[in-house]
DNA sequence: CTAAAATCGCAACACTATTGCAAACTGAAA
DNA sequence: TTTCAGTTTGCAATAGTGTTGCGATTTTAG
């Protein structure tokens, strides 16, 4: 496990610390997306919280996660399947939020539609995020 | 102008104030949505910060306007079609954020498509934020 | 092992959002 | 038009979130 994290920072270019294999161990070992504050709870050491902010950022740019909206003004945080490179990334499944459990999950088999847009609007990207009960909670 | 904005405030049960009636007359005038910040900008005379979040969250809760979901961490807000009511709002529609010029425009004629959720979810809302260059700026 | 480069933690700062409360205003009735 | 209860406003204080600069520490590569 922890050679298996240490590789995906590797492989990125990142180098090897503390914060980022406790970081990314979190990310691998929980099924859903993470938000700035669940990291900082969780991460059981207390790293700052800049360090978190920092890592994060990192991720993100590297393609190993990537950020989800949601409807309420915060951020989540999500590991990319491998299509995502750095620079480059390639979600192109739904996210869903529970409203029962709050967990956000992302559902990777479900691709964004197509949407019509109308003349002269062209999208470079389309983010769809459904709300309602998950399959956990039912 | 001035009589068609007290007229929405007076149907929704809301006083009929300074603030409200300038706030929600740049929304009307204003073709996109807007942040809480815009509106602080261009309100002209100087409201409060605080009047303006009250403004917005007793507009929210009417059903005068709704908020819209963006990648980026800031909540922005545009007026509801009719369908809307206190306590219910229905925006079906999508939403598109421009990455040139910046702003969000309700797309009213493009519905949300139907999503195939997994096995055991269900969903009371779908959000689709698309985002790219919009007909003006093309 | 060593030096250069990258990262970390602290302090400070900026922006966003919320709450309590007294003063001012609004709406409706007298 | 005057009055007054209820609503709304602005101020002050507070909390949360995110960013930047910089010296100290750690990591990487030679």
């Amino acid at each position: 496990m922890d050679n298996y994290v240490e590789d995906i920072l590797r492989r990125n270019h990142l180098s090897v610390t503390g914060s980022r294999k406790k970081i990314l161990g979190l990310f691998i070992s929980h099924n859903g997306a993470l938000a700035h504050g669940d990291i900082e709870r969780n991460a059981g050491e207390k790293f700052d919280r800049v360090t978190v902010y920092r890592t994060l950022q990192a991720f993100v740019e590297k393609g190993i996660i990537h950020t989800i909206p949601t409807a309420d003004n915060s951020v989540r945080y999500a590991l990319c399947k491998d299509s995502c490179s750095e620079g480059h990334h390639r979600d192109h499944h739904i996210h869903f939020v529970c409203s029962n459990c709050g967990n956000t999950y992302c559902l990777d088999d479900i691709v964004t539609p197509d949407i019509r847009l109308p003349r002269g609007y062209t999208a470079d990207r389309v983010e769809v995020v459904a709300e309602g009960i998950c399959g956990h909670c039912q």
